[in-house]
DNA sequence: GCTTAAAAACTTGTATATCACTTGTATACA
DNA sequence: TGTATACAAGTGATATACAAGTTTTTAAGC
């Protein structure tokens, strides 16, 4: 067996299945065991077994003893619950954090959003928002709150793979409230973005709910 | 921290390596080691080691590969990062579910603070305490809050029995702020009631610097 | 055909053996 | 005397063997 110098294999193993759940290859609610994950990753038990409780504690699978493991599977609820926590830690960031903000960057940002303000497509606009609402939490200097925003956010990028991306219809007014979070931050009025956020967040929770339902409503989402 | 199966070893090394590590019977900045843990629960190596990976995952241990596992210690910084987050989720809480406060809890509550108020010392004064502000955040309906605010808790707890429980000086004040905040509560003034925890939160916090760094001050939590 | 019970085939939980790395120490050599 | 290298001891990381519980299959008895 070669082994990787890099890293351990714990960790490997644990990159590698969080990965496969958060790009829904591992589905929600789709059931997995040890067996599988070792025979993908051609390590042995223990170290799989490490990376498995992980993602127990983590919340991403669920092991019932001597039964198997479950991708754990997302409720109306949770969705709630997600974006509770964003509303409440973003919005607190920018009030409480502004100034460390990494000003850059999000001029970088400001200036894509305008620049796409009448797009009628985006590809890789995704990615460009989780890394824009990344580096605002960035800013926060909580490792606490870092950790369980990091928790929430493979969340929200599940939640996002699973609805298969088809919210297209909200592109440009999500452009548009990123384009005035981003442009408050650079005139250094935090209340003004925090209250933006507060919005944004709001309508991309309406959204997110909306298309979960109209996708799954005949799967157990419930 | 999501399985209640106590009857596996691999939790029963957890718990008791975490009780040990709550009441400080394995100091901050202590060194450990897989054979020492081993030896005290006459488990084997498995379960123990998974119960120090879920340790680790929750900051209460630093596992060093090939050198050894140390106690988490304490910073100033890990201080203000305790009480940002509680200034965050309590307050929060008391807002927007008050109305889901066990009430008759939060009644018997009062009546205690209440006969307290003028008491030079008071036996189980913090675990009171604890759950005065348990009960509070137990009507959170947020399962990533919830387990954000029990990791704080255990912190909480550390960093109190480390400082010796010589809070005395506080007590009366703090029986007051307790009063304040459970008889807001009752009103089903929500407002007052957050606001009143800013306040003890903030006393709080400072009583908890100033008394550590005079304990401390010549140890290394810095 | 239906019920029931036993066994086979899975599953994870636990124990132990082996491997690889780190570190401290001693010794040889300049 | 100082430095470097080789070696030994202790540690955690991994692999594997074994135990115990759950589900599914199968076959017997009615």
């Amino acid at each position: 067996m070669s082994t990787a110098k890099t890293s351990s294999m714990q960790s490997q193993a644990y990159e590698f299945i969080k990965r496969k759940i958060t790009m829904c290859e591992y589905a929600p609610n789709q059931l997995l065991s040890e067996a599988v994950l070792q025979a993908e990753l051609g390590f042995s038990r223990t170290p799989v077994r490490e990376a498995i409780g992980r993602l127990e504690q983590e919340g991403l699978l669920k092991v019932f003893p001597k039964r198997g493991i479950i991708v754990s599977g997302f409720t109306i609820s949770d969705i709630s619950m997600i974006f509770e926590v964003r509303r409440l830690v973003e919005p607190y960031t920018l009030r409480n954090y502004g100034s460390r903000l990494d000003m850059d960057k999000i001029a970088e940002f400001a200036k894509i959003f305008r620049e796409h303000l009448d797009a009628d497509e985006f590809t890789g606009f995704y990615e460009l928002d989780d890394q824009f609402h990344s580096t605002l939490v960035a800013a926060l200097p909580n490792e606490y709150l870092c950790d369980l925003y990091s928790r929430i956010q493979t969340q929200i990028i599940r939640l996002r793979v699973m609805s298969g991306q088809l919210i297209e219809s909200r592109l440009q007014r999500t452009m548009a409230e990123h384009t005035e979070i981003a442009e408050a931050c650079l005139e250094h009025n935090w209340e003004r973005a925090a209250l933006a956020m507060v919005q944004h967040l709001h309508y991309s929770e309406e959204s997110s709910l909306a298309t979960l339902l109209k996708g799954y409503s005949n799967t157990s989402i419930i």
